[in-house]
DNA sequence: TAATTTACTGACCCGTGAGTCATTAGTCCG
DNA sequence: CGGACTAATGACTCACGGGTCAGTAAATTA
């Protein structure tokens, strides 16, 4: 296998043309179609830009994909099965009281997805899902309704044990994971703006603060004074 | 592709042709163009579709602008000043614990923006934010700056009294503001495609249960029973 | 090396949509 | 009523970009 020579900048893969890899192909062109998708937008996307910065001509675009449309489609199942995949598994081995379970959890899943490429397909299907209503069912179907219900399970049973208060579970999902996904759409509308007071957050941090502080709204009795269990009825 | 569905319905002003109207387009083209850019996206938006929906034609929209992407930022700048106008006086008659302060000033500004037009705004300046370099700057000054400093001030006065713990004040900001604007982003996304699961939250509650939720992880000492449900099954 | 296959290319086609402008018609006097 | 003024129109232009395909050259086989 012939080493690419690797202009290892960022983008464009660029170097040798007409080069013949007809494997590497399609993986190159969904990265640089969500790259370009995710910065400018799908409409403002010319599909030869994505060909150029994957390192072959248009023509070769539309050998591995039959229209732009498609290529959006197969952009976003292909970054959000890699994600759906990963994490029903990272629930399997967390222990615990479910604040800890959910502080683990939601933390190293949310910093892992905020620093992968996946992290740009929250903006896009955002920005995209009213003009390809398939994408909403999809997203609906396999992103938004087993997330929500994860969380809530794991929230009911810490309402049920007493460890947390009877919150409205809806809401408090809601409270755990919107700032999650409008971090990872900050990170590339305004965050991507270079300004002051624009990026100025530490995304790391945040995440753990904020997991960390809603939790304490949550649990029945103040996290300080919890050594020993207060069942309730 | 996307059929468009009966653009005589809600929108549309119609009726009477060629009536000579000099003062109230302006901003019956602001409205059509808010409206179509944050369903469609600015991009995907036809400067027709835009004049026909504010009930003229083609040519009258460039009379009164000079060009699409300038009827882009009037409808920016119109929108949020609007709002920004009405966030200072907001905040001169709130008075009590920061805790209350926070909670009215909060879910009231909320509640108010979620319902009103300026609500698609969020959606719209985060897709277009980086196609329009200039509205970065525009918006973080005029919106980021102002709003966090003024929330991350009621906090901070909230720490020093030993009302509230002593929390990073900017990861707290943010766990009281990113859920808001997602909610008002995901209005005119996910919420907006019909769907079981998509739009099934109660806006108006979760921005009361989680302004809440936020403060009872944030005060040091845990608050009284405090009923926050005045929900009727 | 020559013949064959096929991954890849880029000039070309053509529908679309931003922006223009000569024309039409409301409105306001005199 | 008639003339002047100007808000409003929509047919038109032209640049742009999605999609095509005849041709090119890299691999592969003989």
């Amino acid at each position: 296998m012939p080493a690419p020579l690797s202009s290892a900048l960022s983008p464009a893969y660029a170097a040798a043309p007409r080069q013949r890899r007809k494997d590497a192909r399609p993986l190159e062109l969904l990265e640089a179609a969500l790259a370009l998708f995710v910065e400018k937008g799908y409409a403002s996307t010319r599909s030869e830009e994505v060909a150029r910065r994957a390192g072959v001509s248009k023509g070769t675009l539309y050998l591995y994909y039959p229209s732009k449309e498609e290529l959006l489609k197969a952009v976003i199942t292909h970054y959000l099965s890699s994600k759906i995949a990963a994490t029903t598994e990272a629930l399997l081995d967390a222990q615990g009281s479910m604040a800890s379970v959910l502080r683990e959890v939601l933390v190293a899943w949310w910093q892992q997805v905020y620093t992968s490429p996946a992290c740009g397909t929250f903006k896009l299907v955002i920005t995209e899902v009213r003009n390809f209503p398939e994408l909403a069912a999809f997203y609906a179907r396999e992103v938004v309704e087993p997330g929500h219900a994860l969380v809530g399970m794991l929230l009911q049973r810490g309402i049920d044990s007493g460890e947390f208060r009877r919150v409205d579970v809806d809401s408090a999902v809601h409270s755990l994971l919107l700032p999650m996904v409008m971090l990872c759409t900050h990170k590339h509308s305004l965050g991507a703006c270079g300004g002051p007071g624009n990026q100025g957050l530490d995304a790391m941090k945040f995440i753990a603060d904020h997991v960390d502080l809603v939790l304490r709204g949550l649990v029945a009795v103040p996290i300080k004074s919890r050594a020993t269990h207060r069942r309730v009825p």
